[in-house]
DNA sequence: TGGCATACTGAATGCAATTACAGTATTTCA
DNA sequence: TGAAATACTGTAATTGCATTCAGTATGCCA
């Protein structure tokens, strides 16, 4: 890919902001105001070069077309925002969405299952999952709802407070188990409240 | 937040997908188009209704200015695309992004630095990071051109492949340690190529 | 040093798009 | 059951925006 003029880059560059903060791409004519412009031809210009080189994609004719092509854009796909909950309250996490700390935003790709509205994430505290290589401060992506097969990791509500455990069945009975060998914990499931089954794990560095 | 009626959720459904999928918001007429109304005004009634509840916002007389609201909005960050690499080659990973063999992409909240283009992704093989709870399978983040504090994972290239071990100092002098009991490894860490130091791990369920 | 690519000014054309106004069914619900 | 909200048709005015044509100045490089 060729490489682009200093001029071109920052109008490149102005275009990624403007996307990002505005949430849509900017007219040829925003952008001449922004750099000081005084025509429209010069914008024009520069665009058909930038896109010449394969940095830009527009479509002719249509208002604020103007579409970033990065290299790894063939790989690219939708990004889901998950919510992120301090801590689950007794209910279960429904529509109430307000409640959110946060908001993790992965790709699907990574994610490896499509989201739903009653996907959400927790930060994990306490250490009875290590076993299973999950450890304090990583954020799990849990899918409510869904049913659980047997070895899966899933959330639930013990004595007020979301646990992880993993799922298991014996003799056609499921229970749970912590990763643990501190806590030797064995607990009929069909007493509990299954909050949802894990799907992925994000640590990030300290 | 009050709800919406079908039609107008059907619509709000509609420009997400446009969005999502075009790169920019549709117009009124082809929001019309796509639903067969014959008049603009029915398309402007609702979408007048629908950011009146909260759902949409738009600047007045913009061309696809559209843009959805979520109760996550707030919360939600940049996201970087990091390209993951299957193996690195000898060299460094410098700009070489056209051979990235996938895209991640993560909020800049949750990946907890700012990603240069030297940030890159590799999925783990092998188990020679289990004492640190990276197993085979995950997906690692990692900076080239950090560099590493003691106790920091870095990815170091041994005989033609990267590895993961922890970066140490011993009496000053920097050296790197299998996570594993079975490989008890300790390399000189300045004869190596550290290609990146750790800053995100990923753990997809299986 | 002449030619070519970059970096602009300026004006004009015309479709693209939003907005406004005037109505008519249909549904909802107090 | 009757008024208000929803869900549309149709026309028109007006501005938003991209595109095109005709030039000028400047830096680069072979």
């Amino acid at each position: 890919m060729p490489s682009l003029t200093r001029r071109q880059q920052q109008i490149l560059d102005h275009i990624r902001r403007e996307q990002e903060q505005a949430g849509n791409a900017p007219t040829l004519a925003e952008i001449a105001r922004h750099f000081g412009f005084r025509s429209l031809n010069a914008v024009s210009e520069h665009l058909r070069l930038i896109r010449q080189k394969g940095f830009l994609e527009a479509s002719t004719g249509r208002a604020r077309s103007l579409r970033i092509v990065s290299p790894l854009q063939r790989f690219r796909q939708r990004v889901a925002d998950i919510p992120v909950f301090g801590s689950i309250p007794a209910g279960l996490p429904q529509e109430r969405t307000q409640e959110a700390k946060g908001c993790v935003s992965i790709d699907i790709g990574t994610l490896n299952f499509k989201p739903t509205p009653r996907t959400f994430a927790l930060e994990v505290r306490g250490d009875s999952m290590v076993g299973k290589h999950i450890i304090e401060g990583d954020l799990v992506v849990l899918e409510h709802g869904a049913t659980p097969k047997p070895g899966d990791v899933v959330a639930a509500l013990i004595d007020g407070e979301s646990t992880l455990k993993t799922f298991l069945t014996r003799n056609g009975k499921p229970y749970l188990k912590a990763e643990n060998p501190n806590y030797p914990d064995l607990l009929p499931a069909q007493e509990l409240v299954i909050q949802g089954v894990l799907r992925l794990v994000v640590r990030r560095a300290r």
